[in-house]
DNA sequence: TGTATATTTAGACAAATGTCTAAATACTTT
DNA sequence: AAAGTATTTAGACATTTGTCTAAATATACA
């Protein structure tokens, strides 16, 4: 939960994840789409690896990532905690 | 957006949420909690109110904090775009 | 008016974070 | 084998963050 939103707690991070939902990208042409380093770009995919939000699978010298949305629904349900009263109707 | 996430990277301010969700409390009801000292307390309620998350109002000389759960809303989308294919069913 | 209680503000400090450049690793191609 | 491409690792550095103590502010009570 922690690494979660921490993961999440960048505008960069939520961007890379907003690309991923397109579909799938090389390491490379993440990069390519922000005024930051590649290093840089690399840390914050490591971070979202740590937080399985995304997988990472290599493709002869590229690196594909990928979205995954399954750990998206334990934020969506810690957070429904918070209206869980009306909500149902 | 950015400060919502700011807001709930943090253990002690989502543990403050959910004590919040159970009924209003006053800064030193929340302090008490925690091993924390007030002013650290303070400053994290600062923060969720300034993120919308939360609103205080004085009364005497106590002044209680209630959770706003409409903003948790803006997450909740935010969150969704990412399973919005086949949950549908 | 003076003292106690509730909370915040101010300022300091160590730890975490996002960024960079340089170098290392891994794969491809010639 | 050497050179080029893709990506990560390592290390440095400035900024942000969470915490603390001390002091300030505001209300209540005696």
């Amino acid at each position: 939960m922690n690494i979660l939103f921490k993961a999440l707690n960048d505008r960069t991070r939520r961007e890379i994840l907003e690309m991923l939902k397109e579909g799938d990208l090389t390491a490379g042409d993440i990069a390519d789409k922000f005024n930051i380093s590649k290093p840089s770009i690399s840390h914050h995919l490591d971070l979202l690896r740590q937080a399985n939000l995304v997988t990472s699978s290599k493709q002869g010298q590229f690196i594909y990532y990928s979205i995954n949305t399954t750990v998206i629904d334990e934020i969506l349900t810690w957070l429904l905690q918070f209206n869980n009263h009306s909500k149902t109707k």
